[in-house]
DNA sequence: TGAAATGTTGGGGCG
DNA sequence: ACGCCCCAACATTTC
C-alpha cells in the first residue's frame, strides 16, 4: 500500500469537523483525504428520509461543502441507487486504498455497512469504522443474564458510571487533500427540496450546521439548563435545549454535550442531571432499536400485534392538520407542521390522543412524525411512539391516558402556547382556552369564534374516548 | 414523564 | 357537648 494514496472519509450523519473520530484517525494516517457523501436514492427498508429531514439534509450538505472548502478541500457528492457500486467507483477513480467512517446503528444502515466492509476488505482495502454518535455502543451493554435491557432505569444504572468516551479532536491543520479530485454532483442533484413553500417556514426557524449547533448548546448551558427539570414541561417557554436535530445530523455529538455538562455543572443539581438523563434516553433508544431491529415497524410486545385499531383516514388527517378540537393537541400539530419540531411534552399529549382516543395505530403517528420532524431519528421516534402506544420498551401502561384538557391546564396554564399556534382562539379567556366547547355562547361570540366553523368541536368526547380505549385494551387482554 | 374512582380524615356548621 | 352531615384535602387503588 502506498502511503500517499488517498483515504476516503465516508460521511453519513456526522456533519461536523470537531469531535470526529473517523476524521481524526484519517488525518493521522497522513494520507490525502477525500470527503465523500453518497446519497442513496433507493435505500432499503421502509424508512427513506422524510420531507423535513430531506430539507435539513440539503442545508447540512451546503454547510459542509462550505466547511470543507474553507479547509482547502472539497466535499465529493454522488447520487446513486447502489452505494457499494458507487463507493467502488470512487475508489477506482481516486486510487484510494482506505475507507473510514463513523458507525451508524439503524437496521438498514448497519446492513449496508456490513456488506460494504466485507466487500472492501475482500478487495484488500483498509476499512475502519469508529464510535462517534453514541456515548455507549449497544453491543457493549447487556443485563446480568446477557440480554438487552428493555427498561430505562436499569439500563441507565448499568452505564451511568462508565467513563465518558474522550472527545476526538481531528488535527485539522494537518489535513491533506489529493491533487486531483474525482467529479462531484451538486447538492441540487440530490433533489432534496420539495416543491411546496414549506421550506421557507423551516428556514426562518432553523439555522443548520455545526456553528449553529454550538450556539444552541452555548445558549442552553448559559442558564436554561439550570431550570430544565421544571421548565422543560412548559411548551411556551424556552426550557429545552432544542438540540435534537443537531444531534440527529451529527452537527454536534453527544460527547461534546456530555463533556461540557460535566465540566461546567454539578450533576447533582436537578437541571443538569435531568438533562443528562435525557441524553441517555437517546442512548437507550439506540440500544433498543439495535437489539430489536423490528421495533421500527412492529411492537416490541408481540401481543400488541392484535390490538383492535380502528384505522380511519379522516381522523388521522384531522390530527395531522391540527383540527381535533383539543387546543393543546392542535397547537402541537401545527407547531410541528410549521416548524419541523414539536415540544416534547406536547409530543406525548398528541400521541396519546391519536393512539388512545382515536384508536389509530402508533405506526401512523410515527410515520407522520418521520415525515415532518427535522429531528426525525428512527431510534428515538420508534421508542417514543411505542412508549405512547403502551407496547414498547419501558412503555407507559396502556391505561395511562392523557386528559388533553388537564394536560393543557397544567403545562400551559396561561394558554400562551395555544394562542401562539391556534390564533383563532386568541381572544378566549384562560378559563376556556383548553376547552372552548364549555364556553357560554356569549363568551364564544365575544371572542369571535363560531365553534364548528372557525374552530372545530372536539373530534371525540374525552370521557367517551377514554372509555373506548380502555375497552379496546380489555378486548386485547381477553383475546 | 396519568387520570379517575374510591377511600380516609378532619374541620366546621348546625340541630 | 355531641352527633350528624357536608365537603375539601389528601391518600390509595384501579383503570
Amino acid at each position: 500500500m502506498s502511503a500517499s494514496s488517498p483515504l476516503i472519509y465516508w460521511i453519513r450523519t456526522d456533519f461536523r469537523l470537531q469531535d470526529n473520530a473517523a476524521l481524526k484517525a484519517a488525518i493521522e494516517t497522513g494520507r490525502p483525504i477525500v470527503p465523500l457523501y453518497l446519497h442513496d436514492r433507493q435505500p432499503e427498508g421502509n424508512w427513506a428520509l422524510g420531507g423535513a429531514a430531506k430539507w435539513w439534509l440539503h442545508q447540512a450538505l451546503e454547510d459542509f461543502l462550505t466547511r470543507w472548502k474553507a479547509k482547502g478541500g472539497r466535499l465529493i457528492l454522488r447520487v446513486t441507487d447502489d452505494v457499494l457500486a458507487e463507493l467502488s467507483q470512487v475508489i477506482e477513480e481516486t486510487g484510494a486504498e482506505a475507507v473510514y467512517w463513523n458507525r451508524r446503528y439503524e437496521p438498514a444502515g448497519r446492513a449496508v455497512d456490513e456488506r460494504v466492509k466485507r466487500e472492501l476488505k475482500a478487495a484488500e482495502l483498509e476499512v475502519r469504522s469508529f464510535q462517534n454518535e453514541l456515548l455507549v455502543e449497544p453491543h457493549t451493554v447487556s443485563t446480568g443474564q446477557g440480554k438487552p435491557y428493555k427498561v430505562y432505569t436499569p439500563f441507565w444504572k448499568a452505564i451511568k458510571d462508565r467513563p465518558l468516551p474522550a472527545i476526538e479532536t481531528p488535527a485539522l491543520d494537518k489535513l491533506r487533500f489529493p491533487s486531483e479530485w474525482p467529479r462531484s454532483e451538486a447538492v441540487e442533484d440530490c433533489a432534496l427540496l420539495p416543491e411546496l413553500d414549506w421550506p421557507e417556514k423551516l428556514a426562518t426557524e432553523w439555522q443548520v450546521g455545526e456553528d449553529a449547533a454550538q450556539q444552541r448548546l452555548d445558549r442552553f448551558l448559559d442558564g436554561v439548563v439550570n431550570g430544565y427539570n421544571e421548565a422543560r414541561d412548559i411548551p411556551s417557554e424556552e426550557g429545552t435545549s432544542r438540540l435534537s436535530p443537531y444531534l440527529r445530523w451529527g452537527h454536534i455529538g453527544p460527547r461534546q454535550v456530555a463533556h461540557r455538562l460535566h465540566a461546567e455543572f454539578d450533576l447533582r443539581q436537578a437541571g443538569p442531571q435531568v438533562y443528562m438523563k435525557e441524553l441517555y434516553w437517546r442512548e437507550f433508544a439506540y440500544n433498543v432499536l439495535y437489539h430489536f431491529p423490528e421495533t421500527a415497524d412492529d411492537p416490541l410486545r408481540p401481543e400488541f400485534k392484535k390490538f383492535p385499531w380502528q384505522e380511519d383516514a379522516k381522523l388521522l388527517a384531522a390530527w395531522q392538520r391540527g383540527k381535533t378540537g383539543y387546543p393543546i393537541v392542535d397547537a402541537g400539530m401545527r407547531q410541528l407542521y410549521q416548524t419541523g419540531w414539536m415540544h416534547n411534552r406536547v409530543r406525548m399529549i398528541v400521541a396519546s390522543l391519536l393512539v388512545k382516543h382515536l384508536l389509530q395505530p402508533w405506526q401512523a403517528g410515527a410515520r407522520w412524525f418521520w415525515d415532518t420532524l427535522v429531528d426525525a431519528d428512527l431510534a428515538s421516534n420508534s421508542l417514543g411512539w411505542q412508549w405512547s402506544g403502551g407496547c414498547g420498551a419501558d412503555a407507559a401502561p396502556y391505561f395511562r391516558i392523557f386528559n388533553p384538557i388537564t394536560q393543557g391546564e397544567k403545562f400551559d396554564p396561561e394558554g400562551d402556547y395555544v394562542r401562539q399556534w391556534v390564533p383563532e382562539l386568541k381572544k378566549l379567556s384562560n378559563k376556556y382556552i383548553h376547552q372552548p366547547w364549555e364556553a357560554p355562547s356569549g363568551t364564544l361570540q365575544a371572542a369571535g369564534i363560531r365553534l364548528g366553523e372557525d374552530y372545530p368541536k372536539p373530534i371525540i368526547d374525552h370521557k367517551a374516548g377514554r372509555a373506548r380505549a380502555l375497552a379496546a385494551f380489555e378486548a386485547l387482554k381477553n383475546a
